[in-house]
DNA sequence: CGATACCTTGATCGATCTCAATGTCGGTGG
DNA sequence: CCACCGACATTGAGATCGATCAAGGTATCG
């Protein structure tokens, strides 16, 4: 085992970020990327399950997620976090680790405030991933609200995919994804033995395989039936309920 | 019943407006709030349960919520919405409602996000709002993950009555809720039956009790108990899960 | 080879859903 | 004024999904 992650440095120039084009800085022209340097506090190096300590980072590779416990000391993963987010440990006692070894830029949150506060269109491409974050973790409610278990992991899964697929880093049929059956269960609000079966049910259906860090979709339609990911619009019930 | 909702109207001037210290515009310093209404599209009243078409508008009074449905047609209230917060009717086919009879200012997008250029307190401002929608959203995807029915119903009601209290709409032991019980078992992913006997357990413990749309706290610390309504942070399980 | 981390499976238990009534209360038409 | 109605709230009994508890199984790494 290594001292040190193997993942390749962070280039030391902004301008030859290779995640730039997917990041909060997207936004700032060419000539201006100097600018950057000023915002940038650290750039870091973490093992997985390491917890992150600074407060607002540029994930440049490897995956991280934010999570919180309850009280009786059960934990709730909040998000994933991929390459190019942007990433801020909040001030309500949720925690940020890396879910494999991973390397960032850690970034000034006070500097970063001054520079949006004088480039509004910084300041919009921050509220544009907050504002993703936002749908990300409305989906994710409605699938702990009203969908089982087989449906919330197929909906968590296509949902990876589609953010690797954007940045590049899936193709269409599957995609590297290094989560565990507990990373799952902890996001799906599961316990790890069922997260289990409801992937063994996905595997036996040939809809999708989680193994050994891979995703594979055997069948898209199958599998985007079961998660209910339909982005169509509804019609308007009153008062409904029932679970 | 009256033809139109029975609300004040709004104020003709954004200067006079009651609910500004609270809602986006804040940050708009005196002399500018003439610039604000250039960003007014509308002003409307609707009808508690009149579905929202306008994609952006500041809550004037009353509440609304923002929810989807399944694709077996079960509804999942994404967030509730209290007068001054600012509104967005997302891409991805979720509806807004009004929860009472209510009346609000609806913007221009496009104008908006203009003014926002041009002035990146605004847009911070905007990002405001949005990173408290993403806190909600976090604090009710761990309600729905890990806490139990009655521990989600106490939480849920913790955050509205101190939401409310912020704005002046509570006092410390009670506030008027126009929630029924059908919005809180489809905020919180249970049934309506469900939603009611965690409800009758609060009151039988005398800890809440939410009845004739006013909530009455009886034992705040009994009921932060079983809400798990710690703002604490946590120590660092590596993988854990157990639902 | 043994340890450790992770995955899998089975049996049982329990929280919550479903289905089916019944109760309450404010409003409305006669 | 009264009987009825519709919207909500409540209660009970039985069915289910997923949690727990308890073993194994497998693969990787030192």
């Amino acid at each position: 085992m290594s001292v040190k992650p193997n993942l390749t440095p962070l280039p030391g120039s902004c301008s030859a970020c290779a995640v730039r084009p997917f990041a909060l800085f997207r936004v700032v022209p060419q000539a201006q990327v100097g600018e950057i340097a000023r915002v940038r506090s650290a750039v870091r190096l973490v093992r997985a399950n390491e917890v992150i300590r600074d407060g607002v980072f540029t994930l440049y590779a490897g995956w991280a997620f934010s999570w919180t416990t309850t009280t009786d000391g059960r934990r709730q993963i909040l998000d994933f976090h991929l390459p190019g987010d942007l990433v801020e440990r909040s001030e309500d006692g949720a925690e940020v680790s890396a879910l494999t070894d991973a390397s960032f830029c850690a970034l000034s949150r006070d500097r970063l405030c001054e520079f949006m506060g004088r480039d509004p269109g910084l300041a919009l491409s921050y509220a544009d991933g907050l504002s993703r974050d936002r749908a990300r973790l409305r989906e994710r409610l409605t699938s702990l609200g009203r969908r089982d278990a087989v449906g919330r992991v197929a909906h968590l899964l296509l949902e990876l995919h589609t953010r690797l697929q954007r940045r590049g880093g899936a193709d269409r049929t599957g995609a590297p994804l290094p989560l565990k059956q507990a990373h799952l269960a902890d996001a799906l609000g599961l316990s790890v033995e069922h997260a289990n079966r409801a992937l063994a049910t996905l595997r036996r259906e040939e809809v999708a395989s989680l193994q050994k860090g891979r995703l594979e979709i055997l069948d898209r339609p199958e599998m985007e039936e079961l998660a209910g990911w339909s982005i169509a619009p509804a019609e308007a019930p009153v008062i409904t309920a029932k679970a």
